[in-house]
DNA sequence: GCCGTTTTCGGCCCGACTGTTTTCAGTCG
């Protein structure tokens, strides 16, 4: 039992007490230890080893004996006790915007609905209106966002299950017997949604056996699905089907890439291959004139062989991508290190959990030329957002930090909500001091399309506004995207010169790939930023650097790749425009 | 559940919106 499995536990103990109905601060303790759980470096059975659980903020005698009991056991008899009690199948109509706790415990009780399956069923033979605290809007509501879910989600979002997947990827490849690890499939494609993830071992085929069985007991694994002779599925915890395979090394690139896949890749470019005079098979690419597998270094290599431009995992489709890569107009893609700087960060001025200083340590370590702090405003209490005096007085502290770090450029900036009636959360004479002014929406989520849209290209038309954050307001498998027009949003950027943001948290991913590449198609420019809010979510830039990639995004649409310098010359533009 | 210059009990992040009430509970960010 590792640390994010504990997390994990506690999380659904969390739920479960929620639909409960016990009290509210019992269950954040259970929510901030799963959190300071998931984000420990070090394990904690080593705390535990030195009897100093109880040393972990937030962690008392009930959660260490807890903790001790499940590393002890591998079993904690209170979530069993809390899971006869209340189904754990609830926990899955939480999950549907509109539906809290209390709502899930009173369609539990009056109908013994446990599955989103027979929510649904409920919904549509009008059984919810009737419920206590429902109406017929209620009901119909919930039937509509049921069916954005069923649409919306297939599999585990992407942070969650790359977080595994490479964790469990790290551990096999620390076996002596494998020579070689790598993720494949959906997570290495960067799909949102992770259906099953794929890992590929090379190792000598005679040590199969030790690998598949070492696997299929490692943290996490609830149980094995299939074992075949090569390899073995299991399903996790969390709910993810993971596979693992196992080839020889010989064949671990031309794997590599079959097992990348998607299907369509794979059966155009062994296509491509066999017009070329080569045949392409999992196990090796074949010449015909020899017969014999050619050995390959990478799976670079094997695209430069069949004549083609290296195609990322992000741009695998089907037939238009080989024929890209033929022709070399294959977008120039960027890379994790060709970014900059970030742009949307939050401190513990608002709801981040760092200090200014610590964040641009932090990002000076990553390398970082530029930074900027763009806490909340003013209207989003529950995150404590800055009024214009507050503002101030964290610019002071910024100055200070400057002088900490001279190496790294670091901006005064906020992320100012743009309310519902499309004014800002802010006045002019406050955005016009700052270095930068991030815009976007966190509430009135509701709004009809028209008004939204309205709202967002208001705030597009200020002029002090630079950057619009997370345009579509998705949380991926949480919550749909707010009703707006992004094709006018785009239109509205490009006419004011502002720029959009890939919002690169794993649960938003927004703007999407499929935006993006509009609004470079427009002349729009984008920035990569994490909206990190603590030091440690500065790595998810990788994944906003992996929708740009989708996008086909190249260095001169993403302005966090260039120098400040030039970043300065746009916004002076925009301001005179 | 945890925590403590409020120290062994009482506080713990807050306010708007919505749909259901007929004065407010539930949800959300």
């Amino acid at each position: 039992m590792n640390n994010l499995e504990i997390s994990w536990i506690f999380l659904e103990i969390a739920d479960l007490l929620e639909i409960k109905g016990d009290n509210p601060f019992k269950i954040r303790s259970y929510q901030q230890a799963a959190r300071l759980l998931a984000e420990l470096d070090e394990d904690i059975s080593v705390y535990w080893a030195n009897g100093c659980l109880t040393e972990l903020p937030g962690i008392g005698p009930a959660l260490a004996s807890k903790i001790e009991e499940l590393l002890d056991t591998g079993q904690l008899s209170y979530l069993n006790e809390l899971r006869r009690e209340v189904p754990a199948q609830l926990r899955q109509l939480l999950a549907v915007p509109g539906i809290g706790p209390k709502t899930v415990h009173t369609i539990y009780k009056h109908l013994g609905v446990i599955t989103l399956k027979e929510l649904k069923a409920a919904a549509c033979a009008q059984q919810l209106r009737d419920l206590p605290g429902l109406g017929t809007k209620s009901e119909l509501a919930i039937k509509h966002a049921i069916d954005l879910l069923d649409s919306d989600r297939q599999g585990l979002p992407l942070g969650e299950a790359a977080t595994v997947a490479y964790e469990l990827a790290e551990a096999i490849g620390q076996l002596p017997s494998v020579v070689r690890i790598a993720v494949a499939g959906e997570v290495r494609r960067r799909e949102e949604f992770v259906q099953e993830a794929l890992l590929l071992a090379a190792a000598n085929l005679n040590n199969v056996s030790d690998i598949l069985t070492t696997f299929s007991s490692a943290p996490y694994v609830r149980k094995i699905i299939s074992m075949e002779k090569n390899k073995v599925t299991v399903l996790l915890g969390i709910g993810l089907h993971v596979q693992l395979v196992v080839v020889d090394p010989s064949a671990f690139h031309t794997s590599l890439c079959y097992f990348t896949g998607p299907l369509a890749h794979w059966e155009n470019l062994s296509l491509w291959a066999k017009q070329r005079g080569f045949e392409l098979t999992a196990s090796g690419l074949f010449s015909y004139n020899c017969g014999q597998p050619l050995t390959l270094q990478s799976e670079e290599e094997l695209y430069h062989r069949l004549g083609l431009m290296f195609i990322v995992p992000e741009l695998r489709s089907g037939r238009e991508d080989v024929l890209a890569a033929a022709n070399g107009t294959l977008p120039q893609v960027i890379t994790p290190e060709q970014i900059r700087g970030d742009l949307h960060l939050h401190t513990n001025w608002s709801d981040g959990r760092e200090s200014i200083a610590s964040l641009a340590k932090a990002a000076a370590q990553r390398g970082y030329e530029y930074i900027a702090i763009t806490d909340h405003s003013q209207s989003l209490k529950i995150a404590h957002g800055l009024d214009a005096a507050r503002l101030i007085a964290q610019a002071q502290e910024i100055r200070a930090v400057r002088e900490q770090i001279p190496d790294l450029l670091i901006l005064s900036g906020v992320e100012v909500d743009i309310l519902p009636n499309g004014q800002l959360d802010l006045p002019n004479d406050v955005l016009s001091q700052l270095d930068l002014v991030i815009a976007s929406v966190h509430s009135g989520f509701k709004q009809d399309q028209e008004t939204m849209t309205q709202r967002i290209v208001a705030a597009l038309r200020n002029p002090y506004v630079d950057i619009l954050a997370h345009p579509s307001g998705r949380l991926l498998g949480r919550r749909p995207a707010y009703q707006v027009d992004l094709d006018m949003v785009i239109n509205e950027a490009k006419l004011q010169g502002k720029i959009l943001e890939i919002n690169s948290s794993p649960e938003r991913l927004d703007l999407n790939a499929k935006w993006a590449a509009k609004a470079k198609n427009l002349g729009v420019k984008l920035v990569i930023n994490t909206d990190a809010h603590d030091a440690r979510r500065l790595a998810d830039i990788e994944y906003g650097v992996s929708v740009a990639r989708r996008a086909g995004l190249e260095i001169g649409d993403v302005i966090n790749t260039w120098p400040m310098t030039k970043l300065k010359e746009l916004r002076k533009k925009a301001c005179d425009a």
